[in-house]
DNA sequence: GAGTGGTCTAGACCACCAA
DNA sequence: TGGTGGTCTAGACCACTCA
C-alpha cells in the first residue's frame, strides 16, 4: 500500500516565509524602525500568492517582529521609537500615574561568566562578559537595583557614559550602537529581603521586602542575549502581567 | 464632494461572527469541553463563506476560549481536562520538577464587599459576598495562602467541602458546578513581609518576604468574576513569565 | 489617485482523525 | 472512507495614508 497518511516533515510554505523574512531581519537587510517590502512585493519576490506571504507576516506581527500600519506599509519592530517607552519593563506605578524614569549608573567592568549565566547566555563559563550595575529611578526615587551581564564579543564597547548616553534604555542603546534588537524575554519572579549593600543602594531598611525579577532576553532566532537581575521596591509600585 | 473617505462605523463581518460566537459561549449553548459546529456548517449559518467564519474562530483560538483540533473539530476551552493541570498558575519549582498539589481549607463564609473589591468586581460597595482562605500545597508543604472573594448572586453554595471535593482546583469547580468559565485573568505583583497570622499559616517566620499576587479573572465578555489575593513562599518556586 | 494593508469570496487540495 | 481543520490560490473590493 502506498499511503503517505502521515508526512512528519511537512512544513507550510508560509512557515518556510516566515524563517525566510526571519533570516533578512537577522542580516540585517531590513533594519529596526524601517518598511520590509509590501506584500505583493513579497510574493512576487518568492513566487507565492500574497495570501501565503500575509499568513507568515501576521504570525510575525502577532510575536511583535513586525510592525503593520494599514495604508503605509509593514515595519521593523523597533524599541527606538515605541509609543510605549519600554516594551519589557512592566513596573507601574499602583496610582496610575506615569513618572519620569532616571538612570544612576553604579558600575560597569568587565569579568567572567559564572556557570549559571554561562548556561543561560548560552556561552562557556568563564569567557568575557560585561558585567553593569545601574539603579532605576522612578519620578527621583530609586525603584529597581539592576544587574545586567551580557557577553563581551557583541557587546564591545558598552560602557557607563554610553549607558548614560541613553538614559538606562539598554534596549533602545543595543540597538542603535550595536545593532541588536531583542525581541523576546522570560522572567522568572520571587521575593527577597534586601541585604545591605542592596538596602544602602535603595536607600531602605535592611530586610526590606523586594521583588526580584530574574530576566533572561532573546534576539532574532529565540537567541538568548542579557541577563538581568532587578531587585524592586514594591510600596509604591507593581508589576502588572496580564494573561489568557 | 461625496468621499465617504472614513466609516467610523465599520466593523469587519468576523468580528461581528467573532461577538455571536461569544454569544454563544454566554448562553451555553456549547458547554466547555463540547465540540461546536464545523467551519462549513458556521458558514451555512450566517451565510458567509468559510474564510470569514474561519478568520473569526482563529482569533478565538489565539484567545484560548476555542480550540482547535485538526481532523477533529473546534471545542470550547476548559479547565477540566486540560493537559496543563492549573491554566492561570505560573508558580513553578525552581529545580524543574512536577509537584503534587494539595488544597487545606481555612475558612469560607459569607461577607460583605470592601470598596476596593466592590470596585474591581464591578458590584456594589456592601454587597454580599462569599470570602474564602486556603491554603496550597506543593508536594506537602504549604507555599500560597490565598484569599478569595467572590461575589454570592452566580456562586451561591460554594462551601468548604465542595472546594474540598474539587482539591482545591476553584476554576474547574466554577465551571462545572456553577458554569462559570474564566477566560482571562490580570494579576499585580509585589514583594511584602509576613505578618503574625499568615507567617502561621504558611509555617515561617515573621517577617519572611513573599510573593504578593493580586488577581482578578473574567468570564465571556471580561466581565469580572473572582477576586483573589495570593501570598506565596519563593524560596523553592518562582512565578515565571514570558513575553514578546 | 496610487499604493498599502484589511476583508471577503470560492474553490482546490492536503494532513489528520476516527470509525 | 468521510469529515474536520489547515494550506494555498486568484481575484475582487474596501479602508486608510499620503502626496
Amino acid at each position: 500500500m502506498n499511503k503517505p497518511q502521515v508526512n512528519p516533515s511537512f512544513q507550510p510554505l508560509y512557515q518556510q516565509i516566515k524563517a525566510l523574512l526571519t533570516q533578512s531581519l537577522i542580516s540585517g537587510e531590513w533594519a529596526p524602525g524601517a518598511a520590509i517590502p509590501s506584500e505583493m512585493e513579497l510574493a512576487v519576490r518568492y513566487g507565492l500568492s500574497q495570501g501565503t506571504v500575509r499568513k507568515a507576516v501576521d504570525e510575525l506581527a502577532a510575536e511583535k517582529i513586525l510592525v503593520r500600519r494599514q495604508g503605509k506599509g509593514t515595519y521593523v519592530a523597533t524599541h527606538s521609537e515605541d509609543t510605549v517607552k519600554l516594551r519589557f519593563l512592566r513596573l507601574v506605578a499602583k496610582d496610575g500615574t506615569v513618572e519620569a524614569l532616571d538612570n544612576k549608573m553604579i558600575s560597569c567592568e568587565k569579568s567572567k561568566a559564572c556557570a549559571n549565566v554561562a548556561r543561560l547566555l548560552n556561552i562557556k563559563p568563564g569567557s568575557t562578559v560585561i558585567d553593569i550595575k545601574r539603579l532605576l529611578l522612578f519620578a527621583k526615587q530609586p525603584v529597581i537595583l539592576d544587574h545586567i551581564i551580557v557577553p563581551a564579543t557583541p557587546f564591545k564597547g558598552v560602557t557607563a557614559p554610553l549607558i548614560e548616553e541613553y538614559n538606562g534604555s539598554m534596549y533602545r542603546m543595543y540597538e542603535i550602537r550595536l545593532g541588536v534588537h531583542m525581541v523576546r524575554a522570560d522572567e522568572r519572579l520571587g521575593a527577597v529581603a534586601a541585604d545591605e549593600t542592596v538596602a544602602g543602594n535603595l536607600g531602605v531598611a535592611v530586610a526590606t521586602p523586594l521583588l526580584s525579577i530574574e530576566r533572561v532576553s532573546y534576539t532574532y532566532g529565540d537567541k538568548p542575549m542579557e541577563w538581568r537581575l532587578g531587585l524592586c521596591l514594591t510600596d509604591r509600585h507593581h508589576y502588572f502581567n496580564q494573561f489568557e
